[in-house]
DNA sequence: TTAACTGTATTATAATTTATAATACAGTTT
DNA sequence: AAACTGTATTATAAATTATAATACAGTTAA
């Protein structure tokens, strides 16, 4: 299910943010369904359970994710997840990446295409503003 | 010159290397102008001076800067910063970061906006492609 | 040429973060 | 009741980060 590099510098828990968030914003875990538990992604990924749920806490304060207790771990709805602290630091790493990218000279079209292509791969879900 | 978060979990010369690139890109700092010694830079913020080595091989590294030992640290002109290996992996943090974007529901004009300014704040000094 | 700069390297130590391990407790489901 | 869930706690190990104290060699300028 998962790919995890245990050699990296990266820590094992923020690896598994990143991967159970893609697979999220991809819709392979959709709204409402049970993530794997604790117990058992831990044994499929041989990792200890205290990792998991370090990664699941992050996703929980992320507003990915929500917890019950007893009984597990479930995808948070879209409107759930957003959060105007959460949209102004994407929005600031954004502005840092625009412009570490144009400075090592890739183009502004390139980056277009880019965009276009990452709108085609998350839409699908588009329960935002119907309207 | 900088404002440092030592108390922050993201790591001290990871923050300097950050701040660094701003300014490097930013063209605070010039081309083949030298950057504050190791020592220098050190007491100023007082903080250990193999940390502030660390950042400056870190950027050295990514091409941002070269040094010549016995004289100091100085910006890269833009053209040794480029870097097949960086350009994909800068592309791949993009791609990942519109996902995320998107799926929190941001939309694509704001994005394009967004890419307007940054191109203005790192553009004058264009010397790429001058055909 | 000496003094005062530079970068770099090494070694030791401390502090913090990350990960594992072993339990325990309470809620849920069958 | 048994077998799941999440959560919490405590202890320990391992790795990363930061500091400290030096040392050595190249550069620059008095």
């Amino acid at each position: 299910m998962f790919d995890l590099d245990l050699r990296s510098r990266k820590p094992i828990y923020e690896q598994l943010v990143e991967k159970l968030k893609e697979l999220i914003i991809h819709e392979v875990f959709k709204p409402d369904e049970q993530l794997p538990s604790v117990r058992l992604l831990a044994k499929e990924l041989t990792i200890n359970p205290n990792t998991i749920q370090k990664a699941y806490r992050e996703l929980e304060r992320e507003g990915y994710i929500y917890s019950i207790p007893g009984k597990g771990n479930f995808v948070a709805a879209k409107k759930e997840t957003v959060n105007t602290e959460k949209i102004e630091k994407i929005k600031e790493e954004m502005m840092k990446l625009f412009q570490e990218a144009l400075y090592i000279g890739i183009k502004k079209e390139e980056i277009l295409i880019m965009l276009t292509q990452a709108e085609q791969m998350v839409k699908g879900g588009e329960s935002n503003d119907p309207s």
